[in-house]
DNA sequence: GGAATGACAGAATTTGAAATCTGTCATCTC
DNA sequence: GAGATGACAGATTTCAAATTCTGTCATTCC
């Protein structure tokens, strides 16, 4: 039987799980695969290709119900709602469960990597959509839907970025969002200025 | 000559700058005075204490020009801008220029101290001023000017909380800055909900 | 007597040698 | 011949011993 991509990122993710970003090695995921550390080089070029790899995809299985969320039909300022409230909830969620997993985004998100930006591009990419919807409905009073996405994004980044992750548990954070929600759809629904 | 706590400030400053957060010793800084390490615990109970009457020191120096501009008879919104964008100014202007002293004060909000929640009120208060200024003019539609301030100090957050420190000098920021500004003085000034 | 000292215990950090890891590649295997 | 291996060089990490540091306090010094 030979080796796949994603039986070593099962693996790696595996290992990543149990001893977190800074005590992984390539030889630890080969191991656990009963391989020779070459074998997983032939898959992916470097060690840091391969921590990147596992987080695009626990990003992607951290969005998929945001993506669906995004398309559906409810009122614009509903969706964008529940879809700001969603991903916040979703990384908080992770970061509690999987701690080893989102050190390791932390980490990928430090050194500032493509996987970030093409992330950062995800996010925007559905706010933008939402915006544009809620534009077109006459909710929003948004002439840029792209540009108002990365304002919004900015904004709440309190709330998504894993910078900030260690206050997502004080007393009062609900609240907390909650409040800027309510500015940022004050500022989106203004059509005065 | 008598040791007062200034002197020890002032040179455990010099060693912070010199040698970071992470390598000065309180032996290191009762060296650079010519005294024995015992003698700055009269003054300080521990070195934890000493870091924080530091940077609370280096913060206030951050902070007195706004101090100056938050009081001063500027339209609010004008005012808010200015403040705003010079909070971040002066920070970014820190973190460039004393990278060492930001890093001690970095690493202070990192452990979540009263420090931090003193300067966080301190900001507060100032925005929650121009704030209710600008409320008494018409400016402003704010109910609530002291939480309103809360929720304006989060959506910036990204430009004046230490953790975002390192995209501060991306190209592009500025433009970052004012779209988010944009969109929180549209959200001030809102007077629909 | 208030201020400074230096010796001290336990904690934390440094140091340098040994072990391990990353990334490459010639070789082997099916 | 594509895929896997293991040996290898140089870089990094680990480990235990030794040093240094933090915080206390009895003593010394104006």
């Amino acid at each position: 039987m030979t080796l796949t991509a994603d039986q070593i990122l099962e693996a790696a993710e595996d290992v990543l799980r149990r001893f977190g970003p800074a005590k992984t090695t390539v030889v630890d995921v080969a191991r656990a695969l009963g391989v020779s550390h070459g074998s997983v080089y032939r898959h992916f070029a470097s060690k840091k290709a391969l921590r990147d790899a596992v987080t695009e995809r626990w990003l992607g299985r951290l969005m998929a119900p945001l993506d669906l969320l995004a398309e559906d039909d409810a009122p614009a300022a509903q969706r964008l709602h529940d879809w700001l409230g969603g991903l916040w909830a979703a990384k908080r969620r992770y970061a509690l469960d999987d701690p080893e997993l989102f050190a390791t985004y932390t980490s990928l998100v430090a050194e500032s990597g493509e996987i970030e930006a093409a992330h950062v591009a995800h996010m925007t990419g559905q706010v933008a959509r939402i915006l544009a919807d809620g534009a077109r409905s006459g909710e929003f009073a948004v002439a840029d839907p792209a540009a108002t996405a990365r304002a919004v994004l900015m904004t709440t980044s309190r709330f998504h970025h894993p910078a900030h992750a260690h206050e997502w548990n004080r007393p009062g954070v609900e609240d907390e969002f909650e409040s800027v929600w309510a500015l940022v759809l004050k500022g989106l629904t203004n059509r005065e200025g």
